[in-house]
DNA sequence: TATCCACAGGAAATCAGGGTGT
DNA sequence: ACACCCTGATTTCCTGTGGATA
């Protein structure tokens, strides 16, 4: 990085925003790499999207297409298909304009509010509250709206990352529920799930209601990845900023993780966003590799800051134990243990049941902070061995940023205080 | 070989918090 | 004020289990 913002080490704002404003440009349009972005073509969908448009061809004649589902990877391009579609189908139809509502599952995930965000959308206004009223009560209401508003005409449902439901069951129930007491409007389901499997664990009613059809997305290889790269790139950035081997590398990097076109695009971005603020004129593969750690470490940081602070909690257990433990072996339950000890410390925390904190350890896992593997002692019981997957300085450094916590970021639990083991630790080593 | 530990993890119940209409 | 609704977090209750030990 230049230096010329620093005058005797000190910051300089106003230099810094002058040199940024007559620094070199990179990006024409930097929107062209946010995973909302619907390109003008899909390179290597071709198949998907074939697929699709026959599928959802005759709403144009006002007949409802069949549910169904999408499965694929992340980063397969599942919702850019599904939205590439809806606007081309919108340019076809002629008088009846099919209404199309994303509803993403992460974040609108209960029955309840699935039926008031599809009612709020439809009506452009927050009328149903995010909770209150009897579920019934809103069924019927949409039941009313839909036939008034989208009268003779068809709302394409998506139901996006459709596996974190929490209750895909009665929420596929009510759905199939409201097109059959439908008058004059007509609703196609479509699901997006990256989970294979998806089905396999809904009863037989609610697996029904998606059809038997679905549309496996196939994950990109890292030439797929290039052009899909190359063509975002050229409506991103300035020609000629890019040098020889940047979207290659982004390419082969993201194909790495399992084809995801998101990463690669996340990477390009972050790319030119690093070459940008250290005022250089071209994007190197440099900065792609300094994109890539960037990336990881924040994905790491966001999420761990982003947990209840009840998992911090948790997390700051294992911290503590390996930090003070000296080669101490962590099982579940010394993170019980010590999680209880801070518990009591932190205001506005209780401790937790076992149960609980076993949830928390499978999520923890879940987002690969660490590892847990099942493992039997025997006589002496079985239990989680863990390990942390993260460097334990930058974990100090994320969770010194959590105030709640920070403080007990030196506490060494009793548990090691007394070195108090419970279950012999050559009993692990021995395998 | 039967025993028994220290848990794992499913299912259902409970609780508190934020809301409704009457 | 009251009865009732929905949600998310948590507890309670429970059954299951690999394998060293007695």
């Amino acid at each position: 990085m230049k230096n010329t913002n620093r005058s005797n080490g000190i910051f300089n704002i106003d230099e810094f925003y002058k040199n940024y404003l007559n620094g070199p440009r990179i990006f024409k349009n930097r929107d062209a790499l946010e995973p909302s972005y619907v390109p003008e073509d899909l390179p290597h969908r071709d198949e998907e999207i074939e697929q699709i448009a026959g599928k959802t061809a005759c709403s144009l004649r006002g007949d409802a297409p069949s549910n169904f589902l999408c499965y694929g990877r992340t980063g397969t391009g599942k919702t850019a298909t599904i939205r590439f579609v809806s606007q081309k189908l919108a340019e076809y139809a002629k008088e009846e304009q099919p209404w199309w509502i994303y509803i993403n599952c992460s974040i609108v995930s209960t029955p309840y509010r699935i039926l008031a965000h599809i009612y709020n959308t439809i009506v452009g206004e927050e009328k149903i509250p995010p909770t209150g009223l009897p579920k019934d009560v809103i069924f019927k209401k949409l039941l009313g709206l839909l036939d008034y508003k989208v009268e003779n005409s068809i709302c394409f449902l998506v139901l996006d990352e459709i596996d974190l439901l929490k209750d895909s069951n009665e929420v596929l129930y009510d759905l199939t529920r409201l097109n059959e007491s439908l008058d004059s409007c007509r609703t196609c389901l479509i699901g997006i799930s990256n989970k294979l499997n998806f089905k396999e664990n809904l009863d037989p009613r609610a697996m029904s209601s998606l059809g038997e059809e679905k549309i496996v997305f196939k994950v990109y290889n890292a030439n797929e990845l290039g052009d899909i790269l190359k063509s975002r790139a050229s409506v991103a950035f300035y020609d000629e900023v890019l040098k020889e081997g940047v979207i290659s590398l982004c390419a082969a990097l993201a194909a790495k993780e399992n084809g995801d076109a998101r990463k690669a695009l996340q990477l390009l971005r972050k790319a030119g966003e690093i070459a940008e603020r250290s005022q250089n004129k071209k994007v190197s593969t440099s900065h792609v590799n300094k994109a890539q750690d960037e990336l990881e470490r924040e994905k790491e940081v966001d999420y761990i800051k982003g947990m209840p602070l009840q998992a911090q909690l948790v997390l700051m257990a294992v911290y503590l134990i390996s930090k003070f433990g000296k080669n101490r072996i962590i099982v579940s339950g010394d993170i019980y243990e010590v999680h209880a000890e801070l518990a009591n410390k932190v205001p506005g925390t209780r401790t937790l049941s076992r149960r609980r904190i076993s949830d928390y350890i499978n999520e923890l896992t879940l987002a690969g902070i660490i590892t847990a593997k099942k493992r039997s002692m025997g006589y002496y019981g079985r239990t989680k061995v863990i390990h942390l997957n993260i460097d334990m300085s930058l974990l100090e450094s994320i969770l010194s940023q959590v105030k709640k916590i920070k403080p007990l970021l030196n506490y060494k639990p009793i548990l090691i205080q007394k070195n108090k083991v419970r279950i012999n630790q050559n009993v692990f080593r021995k395998l």
